[in-house]
DNA sequence: CTGAAAGCGCTAACAG
DNA sequence: CTGTTAGCGCTTTCAG
């Protein structure tokens, strides 16, 4: 058994020694050792520190959070509200912005609103509580909602994804016209005569926008346009595959089709092998948002790439940025074309085996 | 202008209102405005609660939760120590953790260890240092590294996943004998010969865990086992694709394989289109995890489902009990058979259209 | 170079 | 029913 204080019996049984503990071992004031911890702001003899350190790995002692964060006034913990951990999308951007709040040495709390606005609302004030140093909000609906609570508080808030109209805070956005403009006129390029778009939810700025950007490439292309060729459902692999029937099961199927999020598209893979459909030959398909198993699907499948590690890193880095403040501002990032074998491009895996 | 203590103008700039404040503006004592936020433990006044209550509102009091947690000597966090947040097995893991921890109102800390043992570390010290509630890990390698820090401190741990030799803890996992036998005899029973076995990574338990089950089947079924039927490659799409390729580029190249994960086994149903290798008539294949995407694969993915939700609620559950802990149990969750078109079943979308 | 002590915001005795 | 007050563990002036 090891000679450290009493060894845990129960479970959350034994207590945190405390710099108290630490201080009478080493013989010292409680100053000192909190000179020692922070290396500063009042230098300590080598002496000294020796003891305090021998003292602090004696106890196990661990200095307290929460208690430093509340007289320092500031925590290093930043908040992150996603509509769903498990959607990739949201994975690999909770990815990285805990990379990069890591190398700050800051923690993150994360919540799933889980397209519930009531969900969101409640964590924004949770994270408020906890006094989170800033938080990064990808908004449900039309995140309305938040924007007044958050107006009136006192943190950093940086929104992810979507725009939100009436908060007046900064934000991270993929271009979305100019992309969906781009796969359109690609899937126009490869000469289909017109291109139908299976888009998000009504109501969702980032949806609208990539339904703009399809018709405003359709209308430079002078491709008349048709309700016809446009059906909204929700974001999601399921949402997508039974759009993607609706569409297929028509007598004037369409040939090509801009899906609004990779997730949606794997559904109308998934439908169209259903159907008996081949890709690219019968339908040609391109998605949006660069996932990476995107490059994983049969056939490959082509896709507007967002810059996820650049956004998630870009928000933090705007939270944590002690310069001061420009007023709030809005970057939109660009996004570009993958090409696979989806659209009817040769569908070669990425050389160097990227992933 | 709202009417507001001052809006804020810069960042961060404008001040969290205290107890001390909404106290002076109530005209009551701050035990009252105590009593009145946690409705208890004494009673107070309908009309004092009522100024109480006002004085909250026009302030934009939010109790501060560092220093109830300081005060209370316990916080309401857990952490949740993962490999990598956008690997979709980990995602949705985390989405139930997240989810059976909001209900109890728990504020969730996540770290992405990325594979290091050191990132592993330093975050098992960072959550720690907050005084988590309780710490969900999923170890890296070994995971013996975290063993020892652990154990020395006074956090209810529960491991997931896989299993820590050292570590007397309890551990959450998926019956990965039984079901890596169950797909191996399911491919058995399809009429293959042999069924070779696509691994995960050498020295982890769980990896080492399925390829036991698949030998295991192997030889109650009578079927000579050789090497060369087993290859071990990473977790990951990537590795799963290269793994693939070696095995499909040999001479006799295997007709059935397991592979130890959903992941690798997207991998492999993206080489084998590669090579023109038709799945299943040409390669039967079963993953492991069950994961959602597995149902939108061209062929749809058989695999060994687990059951995630589960296993998430009942690590919250484990350390959210404030009962008299038990000696550290090992719980197996049971791996349920999910057939699709892969192993060469017929391949139909889960009716009801779960996903 | 080191120590004493005030106080971060909150809760819960204890005393009215 | 309400008020006073002693800390929770830490940092940091201000004196030595």
């Amino acid at each position: 058994m090891s000679s450290r204080a009493g060894a845990a019996k129960g479970r959350g049984t034994r207590r945190y020694p405390t710099r108290d503990e630490v201080a009478r071992l080493a013989g010292t004031s409680t100053a000192v050792v909190s000179y020692v911890v922070n290396d500063g702001p009042r230098p300590v003899s080598a002496a000294t520190k020796e003891r305090v350190l021998e003292a602090i790995e004696a106890l196990g002692y661990r200095p307290n959070a929460l208690a430093r964060s509340l007289r320092a006034r500031r925590t290093q913990a930043i908040g992150l509200i996603v509509p769903d951990l498990a959607n990739p999308f949201f994975g690999e951007l909770g990815r990285w912005v805990e990379d990069r709040g890591f190398d700050g040495g800051n923690a993150l709390l994360v919540g799933n609103s889980m397209g519930s606005e009531e969900r969101e609302q409640r964590y924004v004030e949770l994270f408020l509580q906890y006094r989170v140093a800033g938080l990064i909000l990808v908004p449900i609906g039309d995140g309305r909602a938040s924007a007044q609570r958050l107006r009136e508080s006192a943190v950093p808030v940086v929104v992810l994804d979507r725009p939100v109209p009436g908060l007046a805070v900064p934000a991270v956005l993929p271009d979305n016209v100019a992309g969906a403009a781009a796969a359109t006129r690609h899937l126009l390029e490869h000469g289909y005569s017109e291109v139908a778009c299976l888009a998000g939810p009504d109501g969702l700025a980032s949806s609208e926008e990539r339904v703009e950007g399809w018709s405003r490439a359709l209308d430079e292309a002078l491709v008349p346009m048709s309700g016809r060729l446009l059906l909204r459902t929700a974001f999601g692999r399921a949402a997508g595959y039974r759009g993607a029937l609706e569409l297929l099961d028509r007598a004037d199927r369409p040939r090509a089709v801009f899906v609004a999020s990779d997730e949606q598209a794997f559904g109308v893979l998934r439908a169209a092998a259903h159907r008996g459909i081949r890709v690219p030959e019968d339908l040609a398909v391109i998605g949006f948002d660069g996932l990476e198993q995107a490059a994983f699907t049969v056939p490959g499948l082509t896709t507007m790439r967002q810059d996820v590690r650049a956004a998630g890193e870009l928000a933090v880095r705007t939270l944590t940025d002690r310069s001061p403040q420009p007023a709030a501002r809005t970057v939109r990032l660009p996004v570009r074309l993958c090409l696979r074998g989806s659209c009817g491009c040769p569908d070669k895996l990425e050389e160097g085996g990227a992933w």
